[in-house]
Formats: C-alpha cells, sequence, structure tokens
RNA sequence: GGGUAGGUUCCGGAGCGGUCAAACGGGGCAGACUGUAAAUCUGUUGGCUAUGCCUUCGAAGGUUCGAAUCCUUCCCUGCCCA
C-alpha cells in the first residue's frame, strides 16, 4: 500500500535533506509506477552503537516507509569483516564473525527506535556471500576494471601518499553492489562517502540485467567538535541508547555553527536566527532527546540540565546518589563514584582530576588527594564537567 | 628476487649510548572566562600501595656499569627495479 501523496510531492519529500540524488529523474519514474520501491540501506555492524550519525539515513528510510515503501536493512556481518575503506586514510580493522554478530543484535534493537519493525526487512548479508564458491567471487571480479576501482578518491589518496592499499579492500563496492542485486533495491540510501560504492551497485544491477537502483545520499553529519564526521572512534558522537541526560548535556556542548547544521540534518528545520542561541541550542537538545526518550525525558533533561548548570540550584537537580565506601579520602572516593557511574579511572587520571581542581564538593574544590572532608549525606559532590553525585 | 626507506607514547613526528616516561604539533582532559558554546589564556596527558618504584620506543636475543639509541636474527610496511 503506498501513499496516497503523488508521485511528484513523494520526491519533494524524499529528496529534502539530501546530498545527492541519481537521478531524481529515475527516482520520480520509479515512484510513478505505483509499486512500493526497495529502499535499501546497509549498515556494517562494526561498533555496537548507532549515533545520530546513522541516524540521518535511518530518517530518511523511515520516510519512505511512512510513504509506505519497503525498507531492507541490511546487515553487513560478511562485509564487516572485510572494513569498508570509505573515508579512510588507513586500512580498518577486520572483525571477526562473533563480534560481527554480537554487535548485530545490539544494533537492530537501536535501529528500530528509528525505523517501523514491521515495515523493515531485514537480511544478513552473509546469506549469499558465506555461500558463494571461490569461482564465483572471481567472476564478480571480472565485473569491473582496477581502474574503475582505482577512480575512488580514497585509494588515489592512499596511492599518492604511499600509504598501503590492500586488496580485499578494493573488493569492498564490489561487495556492497551485489547486495543491492541480491535485494533488487530500487534505492539505497547512504551517505556521500558511499556515493562511489552505490554507484557500483547500479552497475552490478545493470550486469544482471535489473533496473539499477537509484542514489541517494544524505549529507555526512559532523560531530560534537562540528569538524570531523560524528564517529564513536573520535568520541565525539551521541549514541541512539545514552541516557537523557547525557544525550541533552552533550547536545548542548555543541558550537553555534555546529547548531545549524543539526537542526538542518536531525530535525529537518531551519534554524531561526533572531532567537537566542541558548534558547535554540535547548530546544534542539530537548527534541532529540525527546525523540529517542520521551517527550516527558526530554522536558525532564532540559529541567535538570537548567537548574544544574543555569541557576546552580542543585537542591532541585536529581543526581545519581552515591554511597561513601570504606575509603574516605578524596582520591578514594572519586575513584569509587566513577567506579559507581560505569566510568572506571586510572589512579592516576582521579589524582590528575582533583589535583586540577575538577573535584569540587558543594562547589569547594578538594584539590588534595588525601584530605578527608566531612562527607554528609545530601551534599553535591562535582567529579567533572559533566558528572556530578550526591552524597548518599 | 634485487635495491632502498621505514616501524617511537591516542595521532603526526623528533630523538640516534646516559641529563628519556621520551622534544614539538594535533587531539583529549582540567582550570580561568562564558551561554557546560566558540575563541582565548594556563595547566595536564603510561601505570602504581607515589617526592620513589614499575612497564613502554615492531619482536626476541646480545654488547655495555647503562640502550628508543650499538650488534644479531626475525616479523611487518612503503617506494624503485625485475
Amino acid at each position: 500500500m503506498t501513499s496516497p501523496l503523488s508521485a511528484r510531492d513523494q520526491l519533494e519529500l524524499l529528496t529534502r535533506g539530501t546530498a545527492q540524488v541519481i537521478s531524481e529523474k529515475d527516482l520520480l519514474a520509479k515512484l510513478e509506477s505505483g509499486r512500493p520501491l526497495r529502499a535499501k540501506l546497509g549498515v556494517d555492524p562494526t561498533s555496537p552503537d548507532l549515533h545520530l550519525g546513522h541516524s540521518v539515513a535511518l530518517e530518511k528510510l523511515r520516510q519512505f516507509q511512512e510513504l509506505g515503501h519497503q525498507a531492507v536493512l541490511i546487515i553487513g556481518d560478511f562485509t564487516a569483516m572485510i572494513g569498508d575503506p570509505s573515508g579512510r586514510s588507513k586500512t580498518r580493522p577486520q572483525l571477526t564473525r562473533d563480534e560481527v554478530l554480537a554487535n548485530a543484535k545490539t544494533y537492530t534493537d537501536q535501529a528500530f527506535k528509528i525505523l517501523d519493525k514491521d515495515r523493515t526487512e531485514i537480511v544478513f548479508n552473509g546469506e549469499w556471500f558465506n555461500r558463494m564458491t571461490f569461482a564465483e567471487v572471481i567472476q564478480l571480479n571480472a565485473r569491473v576494471t582496477l581502474q574503475q576501482m582505482l577512480q575512488r578518491e580514497d585509494f588515489r589518496n592512499r596511492l599518492a601518499h604511499d600509504q598501503e592499499v590492500r586488496l580485499h579492500e578494493i573488493q569492498y563496492p564490489l561487495v556492497q553492489g551485489w547486495d543491492s542485486v541480491m535485494v533488487r533495491a530500487d534505492v539505497e540510501l547512504g551517505g556521500t562517502d558511499q556515493l562511489f560504492n552505490i554507484l557500483v551497485g547500479r552497475d552490478m544491477q545493470k550486469a544482471e540485467g535489473q533496473e539499477p537502483q537509484v542514489v541517494m545520499c544524505v549529507p555526512i553529519l559532523e560531530g560534537l567538535d562540528g569538524v570531523q564526521k560524528m564517529s564513536k572512534s573520535l568520541n565525539n558522537y551521541v549514541g541512539v541508547s545514552e541516557p537523557a541526560g547525557e544525550m541533552f548535556g552533550k547536545l548542548m556542548s555543541i558550537s553555534d555553527e555546529l547548531m545549524a547544521r543539526y537542526y538542518l540534518l536531525l530535525l529537518g528545520e531551519d534554524l531561526d536566527p533572531a532567537r537566542h542561541p541558548m534558547e535554540s541550542k535547548k530546544a534542539l537538545a530537548e527534541k532529540i532527546t525527546a525523540r529517542y526518550h520521551s517527550p516527558e525525558a526530554g522536558r525532564q533533561a532540559r529541567e535538570n540540565w537548567e537548574a544544574l548548570f543555569s541557576r546552580r540550584d542543585i537542591s532541585a537537580v536529581e543526581l545519581p546518589v552515591f554511597s561513601i565506601g570504606e575509603r574516605r579520602d578524596v582520591l578514594g572516593v572519586v575513584l569509587a563514584a566513577f567506579e559507581a557511574l560505569g566510568e572506571p579511572l586510572t589512579g592516576s587520571d582521579a589524582r590528575r582530576l582533583i589535583q586540577q581542581g575538577s573535584v569540587q564538593l558543594e562547589g569547594d574544590k578538594l584539590a588534595d588527594p588525601k584530605a578527608e572532608p566531612a562527607w554528609t549525606a545530601g551534599q553535591v559532590l562535582k567529579l567533572n564537567k559533566k558528572r556530578a553525585v550526591r552524597i548518599g
């Protein structure tokens, strides 16, 4: 059942916020056919956590679903073992099968925070690749030339800079393209860094006598630093499964410039330049937090944040309660508190935080790791910029 | 297969017998300033039962009072030639 919207209206909606569509004409033609389109998105379960960077493409995929089309989510259990070289200046580490399968589960759970589970087809590409014979692999390779693969910027750069390019890496686009053939994709979504791979998919489909897929690239979302793309390894991400407070806090730390970008790519809205930047940022953080938790949680996160950082009214803030253990010295308490928060520190790191004045009890710096202040229930112990606990 | 250049702490990149837990830059963290923003300034950035001790400079041995630095073997990578 496709949407009552006309093909043109659908086109208008679907292309909004995309960086590149090849081609809109083809997409329109497919939409006009009236049948539900198969929109493919491949994900590499290389790390188990989805973040807002991934969400851009997932949101787009959901839009297809909302219009009555079929989402096809490919879990690259096989491809993850190759490692997508896209945008990389180095060879990616290859994962073992067990790591990949373990990641896949959490991955899909998180993806369904965005996608409609009932209208999503999940496919593991190991399903066909694990069965391929070597002869078939060779034949697949025979479809493209080395020169074609080397057109790709990543490889050219690495060659130019005398960095290694391993053979398995140049096969990646082929493998991804074959996925499109296997699922008979009408559209493939991906970040702009996927352009090359998705184009190869078109070639593979044509070679197999299929109608080539439409390429739909969404922009790459910058991470919290505002410069590099959001990624876990750069530690500049906001995970979709993070607690509401974390999520809100991380979003409040972005630059104004980046905020405009997030408005566009995550909310699909334009930033109102007349509004005070901080107000806009709070609104952004609340909306996104609400999206992944609940409107109530979004509001709560905002209130907490305002109480803690704007009004400095700590009495109103909900903080994790922490009970002092055996050690009563500052160093021991800080270590135990981080431990309790699930972010253990080394002794040296904790010592540094203390000596640099980050650790504060009710606003007073505790700069001596060996001191034993009179810990009192109800007091607020600030640990670092983001963390604080209430003594219980 | 031949020639040649390399493998250093999160990254890049110095060091080339002691003064090296290792310059410098980037990144990270913290402090000041703020809108927990950006910019800027300052400090910090292996671990520990911590004014000292322990483990790091591709791997394993060796020389030496002493090695990231010298020797041997091995592993890995680039480039040129075949």
